[in-house]
RNA sequence: UCCUCGGUAGCUCAAUGGUAGAGCGACCGGCUGUUAACCGGUUGGUUGUUGGUUCGAGUCCAGCCCGAGGAGCCA
């Protein structure tokens, strides 16, 4: 018989199915079994009474353990009792392999334990839901851009030299060379909208800063959409409809899997355009009203996003830092040559910053003058430098983080869980 | 890198400087509606590591290793 996903069972009331999958729990009550199992796309509670089947399929449905692979056959029946409100009358059950000592038991365990166990623990619901919830977003940002004039730009993963300078990058070897695993592929991408107007890349970016805590990981996903002839405010629109659309997309497709997150969704459903937005400086008073007083000029640590946010229901930018807050290609604030500008989106509930972004300069004077005052290697950006040298426009763009973003959205406690493997401080096991 | 907390049974955790324990898991038995089922029984230990103090160390001290939370930095 056909395998049936558990996903449609509901086109099958009343008919005999045939489910491959694994044994995620089972409930033993003598001459009554209760076995959860699922296949991938769901969870299907299936029910073995001794006297409605050969002894054979009995006896293998009192041995099967937790985490067997298993093929089951049975009459799909609507029953109220049952988690999902579907359950199958057990008649056949085939153990694939019968599994014993499964590490991670439907009791408590430690993180250390489960990120050791990392490969089994993808299996359990919470992490089932989560990744599902990630790849919609992933899914969402694609659909958006594709649809709204942006170009796919894969931009390179091994390149010479830091993309900021700043942060610290790892090295790498290329034939003889140094080289480095990207952090960003925004400055490949001012080079393509040239050629082909609004581009994104999307991919992996690496981040060799020993970041200790729930917002971060080593290794994270980031899309990065970039546009000629678009100014800050033109950015922020982009922005705040690409951010909404994620949202309202994954409410819409998610349903299930917020509701086993136990996300309160109607804190996500009012995310709608316009967001808020204040300006660096009023920021800086109202931080002071709110007690947590910041010099101006200092960039805002983290309880300084969270408190920031917390006086908002939707995501907030906050726009116009100082220039030297920002990375050297930031553009200058006509109006005010102390300020750039930048914007960065801080999500609310305390999530912290989301996106990163703004105008870039278009003037060479300007960036040759950071490029030195910043002692960065000038031969390494002399093709960045190019951009600026033929025809060179106004332009603006943004990184947006995925785990951070999923983090949110499920709202979940720590961003390591929002990815298949994390790459943490200190872990790269399994 | 800095600050804080932690490391005891497969897992989650107890244990005034004085006989290392419980719950879960596993195993055996019972139960026809369970939802992390429940009930009875059995099983389970190089207390992270090295040294020190002490009649005696899981417990106190020092170093080291590992993990977690936070800061800085950022998405």
């Amino acid at each position: 018989m056909d395998q049936v996903y558990i996903r449609d069972v509901a086109k099958y009331i009343g008919q005999q199915i045939t489910i491959k999958g694994w044994l995620y729990n089972k409930t033993d009550k003598g001459r009554l079994q209760f076995l959860m199992i699922r296949d991938g796309t769901g969870m299907i509670q299936v029910v073995a009474f001794k006297k409605e089947m050969t002894a054979e399929a009995f006896e293998a449905a009192l041995a099967v353990t937790q985490e067997s692979s298993l093929i089951v056959s049975g009459i799909v029946r609507q029953d109220e009792r049952a988690a999902g409100g579907f359950e199958l009358s057990l008649s056949d059950i085939q153990i694939v392999q019968l599994t014993q000592d499964y590490p991670i038991t439907p009791k408590e365990h430690g993180i250390d334990f489960l990120m050791d166990n990392r490969h089994l623990w993808l299996r359990s619901r919470n992490q089932w839901a989560i990744l599902r919830v990630r790849s919609a977003v992933i899914r969402a940002i694609r659909d958006y851009l594709d649809n709204n004039g942006f170009i796919l730009m894969d931009t390179p993963i091994l390149t010479p030299a830091a993309c900021e300078g700043t942060t610290t990058l790892f090295e790498t070897e290329y034939f003889g060379e140094k080289a480095y695993l990207t952090q960003s592929g925004q400055l490949y991408n001012e080079a393509t909208i040239m050629a082909f107007g609004r581009t994104y890349c999307f991919g992996p970016a690496f981040r060799a800063e020993k970041s200790k805590t729930r917002r971060h990981l080593i290794e994270f996903w980031m899309v990065e959409p970039e546009m000629a002839y678009a100014d800050l405010e033109e950015c922020l629109r982009v922005e705040e409809n690409l951010v909404s659309y994620i949202i309202q997309r994954t409410l819409e497709e998610c349903a299930e899997e917020l509701k086993i997150l136990e996300r309160d969704t109607s804190r996500l459903e009012g995310i709608v355009p316009p967001f808020p937005r204040i300006s660096y400086t009023d920021a800086i008073a109202v931080l002071k009203e709110m007690g947590e007083e910041l010099p101006w000029g200092e960039d805002f640590g983290a309880p300084h996003e969270v408190a920031i946010a917390s006086r908002y229901d939707k995501p907030v930018f906050v726009h116009r830092y100082p220039a030297q807050c920002k990375a050297f290609y930031m553009e200058t604030d006509p109006l005010d040559p102390q300020l750039s500008l930048s914007a960065d989106l801080l999500a609310p509930e305390g999530y912290g910053e989301i996106i990163g972004g703004g105008q870039r300069t278009a003037s060479l004077e300007l960036l040759e003058r950071r490029i030195a005052e910043q002692n960065l290697p000038r031969e390494a950006f002399e093709w960045y430098l190019d951009l600026r040298r033929y025809g060179t426009v106004p332009h603006s763009g943004f990184g947006l983080g995925v785990e951070r973003t999923v983090t949110f959205i499920c709202g979940i406690h720590h961003i390591r869980e929002t990815i298949p493997f994390p790459r943490t401080l200190g872990r790269i096991y399994p």
